[in-house]
DNA sequence: ACGGCAACTGTACCTGTGGTACAGTGCGGC
DNA sequence: GCCGCACTGTACCACAGGTACAGTTGCCGT
C-alpha cells in the first residue's frame, strides 16, 4: 500500500490510536490528542486518513494482521515440540495463557470487541473486515479441532464449529471480565478453562 | 391516555436509548434522535437527565436490575422442577439458551460489554456499577456451583470461581460473536457448550 | 543542480452535538 | 385557586470533526 519509503508517521499515529482506543474507546479518542502526541498537525493527520473512519479501518487491518501473526507463531512453537495435534493444541493454549498472564497490566483489549458495539459508526468495509477476521480465526481453530478429532474421537457429542467459536468468545469475554473486575488473572484463567474443556472432550475426565 | 404522575417519559427515553445504544453504540446515539423519537424537546431531555453521562448511568442501572430479574426468574422456574442443584442448574442453562434462541433477531446485546471499552467516557460511579453487577452475577453462579460441588465432587481439578466467571465471559463473548458473524445461533450454542462443560465437570463424560 | 513529488504545515471556516441558562406554560391534585 | 411537576421555547456557547486550499520542506532520480 505504501510503495514509497515509509511514512513512519502513519504507523506512529496508528500505534498511538490503538492504545488510546483500547484504553478509552474510539469515540473518546480525539484526533486532537493523537496529533499532539504524534507531534503533527491536523492537516498532517488528514493527509494520511481522509476521515476518522479510515483511521478505524486501518487500525482494524493492522490489528487483525498482528493477531494472526501472534497466533501463528504460538501454534508453530507448540507444534515443534509435539507430534500429536491435541498435545500441540494444549501446549499452544498454555503458551497463550502464559503470554496473557505475563503482560504488565490487564490485557490491552480486543479491537474487534471494542468496535462491535459501535459498528454503525463505521463503513460496511469495516464490518466485513471484522467478519473476515473472526471467520479466519474460527477456521484456524476448526481445522485444528478436526485434525484432533480424527485421532481422538470426542467423548461427548459436540459440534466442533461451536468449540472453535468458544475460543474466540472466551477470549473476548475474558478480556471484558478482566477489565470490569480489574483482575488481570481472569483472562488467562478462562483460557486454561477452555484448555481443560478441550482436553476433557477428547481425552475424558 | 392516563399520563399519571411519575414520568412515563423518562422510561420511554430509557427504552429508546437502550435499543439505540445496543444497536449502534453510545457515542453514535445522539440526544437529538432520542428526543425526536420520544416526542419531546431538548429541554425536556435535560430535565430528566443532567447530561448524557447520567443517561448512561440510568441505562446501566435499569439494565442490571432487569437482567437480575430475568436470571432469578429462570433459575426459580428451573429449581421448581428439580431437587438436585446440578440438574436445576442444567435445566436453567437450557431454558436460558432456548430463550436467547427464541429471540426474533440476534440478541440485542449486553450493555456491560457495550460500555466496557468506553468507560473513560463515564463517571467512576458507572465503573463501580458495572463491577457491582458483574460481581453479583459471579456470586450468583459461584454460590450455585459451590452447592453443586458439595453433592457432586468435581471430576477434574477446577476453580469454581473461574467456572462462574466463564458463564459471564461466554455470554458476553457469544453475543459479540453472534453480532460479528451475523449468526443468532452462536450465543445459544455457546450457552449449551457451557452446560456441557459443567455437566462433564460434575458428572464426567 | 534542478524539478518533482511525498509528506507535511498554516489559516480559515463550517457543521453537528452536547451542554447551559432561564423564563414561560399546562394541568392534576390538594 | 394556587402549587409544583413536567415539561416547552429561545438563545447562546464550546469543541470535535471535517473541508478547502495554498504554501513549505526535503529526498530522489535524472
Amino acid at each position: 500500500m505504501s510503495p514509497r519509503k515509509g511514512s513512519a508517521t502513519r504507523e506512529r499515529i496508528l500505534e498511538l490510536a490503538e492504545a488510546a482506543v483500547l484504553e478509552k474507546g474510539f469515540a473518546a479518542t480525539s484526533i486532537e490528542e493523537l496529533i499532539v502526541a504524534a507531534g503533527i498537525t491536523k492537516s498532517g493527520f488528514f493527509y494520511h486518513f481522509k476521515d476518522k473512519g479510515e483511521l478505524a479501518t486501518a487500525l482494524m487491518q493492522r490489528y487483525i494482521a498482528h493477531n494472526d501473526a501472534v497466533m501463528a507463531d504460538i501454534f508453530a512453537r507448540a507444534d515443534e515440540l509435539n507430534e500429536d495435534p491435541l498435545h500441540g493444541f494444549l501446549v499452544a493454549l498454555k503458551l497463550f495463557a502464559e503470554m496473557t498472564a505475563d503482560l504488565p497490566g490487564t490485557h490491552p483489549g480486543c479491537l474487534v470487541s471494542a468496535f462491535c458495539y459501535q459498528d454503525r459508526l463505521f463503513s460496511q468495509e469495516m464490518r466485513d473486515m471484522m467478519l473476515e477476521g473472526v471467520s479466519s480465526w474460527r477456521k484456524f481453530f476448526l481445522d485444528r479441532l478436526t485434525l484432533i478429532a480424527e485421532r481422538h474421537p470426542p467423548r461427548i457429542k459436540i459440534e466442533l464449529e461451536a468449540l472453535a467459536d468458544m475460543a474466540n468468545a472466551l477470549v473476548d469475554g475474558g478480556i471484558i471480565m478482566s477489565r470490569i473486575m480489574r483482575d488481570k488473572n481472569i483472562l488467562p484463567q478462562q483460557i486454561m478453562l477452555y484448555r481443560d474443556f478441550v482436553r476433557t472432550v477428547f481425552l475424558g475426565t
